[in-house]
DNA sequence: ATCGAATTGTAATAAGGTAACAAATTGTGG
DNA sequence: CCACAATTTGTTACCTTATTACAATTCGAT
């Protein structure tokens, strides 16, 4: 019973090279549409949450920046984050205090994170179900659900079989 | 529609100083069957997120040990809240840094937890089918889920019922 | 009373995050 | 091209949240 890789699966084996370059294509694209600009820190700071597949801390972010050429400040690591985040091409992970590229920009989404606590990849999975479950459980206390945070930690199918052997 | 107020709803109107009460002697009843003791500290900390029904950081639990006479340092207050969330007495909100009281300890749970963005009350949603689709959606790309942190941001039906107004 | 374990106090520091302002860059109308 | 406003980037300074390490105390059981 295996399944066909989807792009939001960072689980599954994939051509991560074209993973990245994918993503990074929809992110311009999506931007030229907004009207917004993808400066140098952007994709620069866009290219590393790519590379890494995983969640990083701001800080972490900083340290590759600076190293790239860019200012050492956490403002500069903040503030492109945000960005990208604001324009739907990464996601902060509360649980984590860290942020990860988005995984399938574009589609409407208000996803849900599973990070794996072994190789801390993380992974978006379709959230519609989890999503009305909680509005209707939430709406039971008559509480309107406006923004929600699911992030589930545990073990990604690479991990599992690993530590069974 | 109305709804009989439950134990996990803070934001329906209720008796809190009974609400308190019952809390504390379920905790102590709690701990004494686990072995493990109620210590000033821990006791203090325990009312004051109860007083307040709402979710607060370290530091401002901090003041208030403070003013209560215990240590003003902040290990004095991450240590007894890290005790009572380790025996099921208050929850950790990741996407506040802060915690907040158990309103049904005892009760195995994985709570939802609804956070007002109004008054910052907080409440505890039943998890169950939420936390199914999790697992299902989870299990698509072949991910277990440990633990996961699913909490709601949004608005309570009192604040609602003033917004409209 | 005495010993070991658990708990609390304290100092020091790490990690995460923001406000405020200056300098540089970009795009636009003249 | 030039002036000029808007946006973006750099830097300083500071704030909040959280942990490590170790000393002092208290608790429970011999
Ligand atoms: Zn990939
Ligand atoms: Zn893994
Ligand atoms: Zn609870
Ligand atoms: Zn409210």
């Amino acid at each position: 019973m295996w399944h066909e890789p989807d792009q939001g699966d960072a689980f599954a084996p994939h051509d991560h090279a074209l993973c990245q370059s994918r993503a990074l294509a929809e992110a311009e694209e999506r931007l030229r549409q907004q009207g917004a600009r993808l400066t140098p820190v952007r994709r620069r700071t866009l290219e590393i949450l790519l590379e890494a597949h995983r969640a990083m801390g701001a800080y972490e972010v900083l340290d590759r920046l600076a190293e790239a050429g860019f200012g050492r400040q956490p403002p500069v690591a903040y503030r492109a984050l945000e960005f990208l985040v604001e324009h739907g091409l990464a996601h902060r992970l509360q649980r984590l205090n860290a942020f990860a590229a988005c995984l399938h920009p574009g589609e409407d989404h208000a996803p849900v994170f599973l990070i794996c606590r072994v190789c801390d990849k993380v992974a978006e999975a379709h959230a519609g179900n989890v999503r009305s479950e909680l509005s209707s459980a939430a709406g039971e206390l008559g509480f309107t659900v406006e923004r929600a945070t699911v992030e589930a930690l545990g073990l990604c199918p690479a991990c599992a079989g690993r530590d069974a052997e």
